[in-house]
DNA sequence: TAGTGATTTCAGAAATTTCTGAAATCACAG
DNA sequence: CTGTGATTTCAGAAATTTCTGAAATCACTA
């Protein structure tokens, strides 16, 4: 591997990550490399600053095609794939996020849904259905969350992300305002 | 394996999601056993339901109890462990996040503000330099609307959930009650 | 159509991870 | 102590994943 010091912490620092989620080690480098890299790359540069073999290269840019993480470009005159990652970070979160969504949130959920279709043979069925709905319920309320959030511009969502538990005030506010409103019930406070 | 087949539908999933991410089949396995087993269960019982070897049950017990995802339990007269998971699926969502957070986020965070603190020995490491701070920046802000809200109760939280992106309608609304109250200016539309 | 360079594929090699059985350790009871 | 059963450890076996080099494919050009 021969890149500059400060790439290289990072570049190693991304593989080892890479292991820690379903990722392999070279992709996780190669993504890494990319992300820092001042202009597109192309696969025999990303194989000699990595020291890894051009056929290794070949198929991890296409498991992160796969994932939506890299852009193709063009030089005129060369005939050459080049690399890069979408430059806005906000970007590349949501595609991550999505990514992970549809390859381990949504297979979950329809598992879950098949189970739940069917009928228990047993006590021992019917409380592990009972368990397998309570995940249900709270995969499903997260997704709903996300698909609600992932709507909204970044400019926004960033402005939410930095109110963060403090939404909750309004909240409040909100519901001082509403019940004056509907009469003078006190807060509810729905306790369960 | 000899489980109901409800069951073992969903053992097989989790076994095989285990893969995805980090974590390995056998925890993952385990870990779903004992999430919709109506009582503890013992690493003999579990070693035998799995059809895997006592010391493989040994040593995922133990990945598990690393990451706070099962509890211990005891009979008395009985020498034997008995385990399971909390029954709170929120609960689990929550050490879910905080060890991922532990092992994934933190020492990414780290590395990052090593590599920020040096000084860039070249344009392209200056550039590289750049691109981390932004996704530093990035990071930073996702984990303190964690920090934020992981200290709300579960009730409150899911009211949160719930409301998705609805609360930007509120947002709106605040908005607009403060900057009638400091004068008649209307919507600042703040686009960067 | 043949030639050229880029890229991909894929069978097997290399590396890594997971799993096992045997032995060691532990905790307690007699 | 000594015996008993539960549990853990760990070296090596088995399985899986990752990586490579050689060959095939592809996209062009002359």
């Amino acid at each position: 591997m021969n890149l500059p010091p400060l790439v290289q912490s990072f570049v190693l620092h991304f593989g080892e990550m890479g292991s820690r989620w379903g990722i392999n080690r070279t992709v996780g480098q190669i993504y890494a490399l990319l992300f820092v890299s001042p202009a597109p790359v192309c696969a025999e540069e990303i194989a000699e600053s990595l020291g890894i073999s051009r056929s290794n290269v070949s198929m991890s840019l296409r498991e992160l095609q796969a994932w939506n993480l890299v852009i193709l470009k063009h030089k005129p005159d060369d005939r050459r794939d080049f690399f890069t990652t979408p430059d806005d970070v906000w970007h590349i979160l949501r595609t991550l996020a999505e990514e992970r969504k549809k390859r381990e949130v949504d297979p979950t959920l329809s598992v879950l849904r098949e189970i739940l279709m069917q009928r228990p043979a047993s006590e021992a069925e019917r409380h592990a259905q009972q368990r397998m709905s309570e995940m249900h319920t709270l995969i499903e309320q997260l997704t709903h969350w996300y698909e609600d959030v992932k709507q909204l511009e970044t400019e926004r969502l960033a402005t939410l992300l930095s109110l963060g538990a403090k939404v909750t005030k309004l909240l409040e506010a909100k519901d001082r305002v509403v019940s004056l409103g509907r009469s003078r019930r006190p807060n509810p406070a729905n306790k369960s």
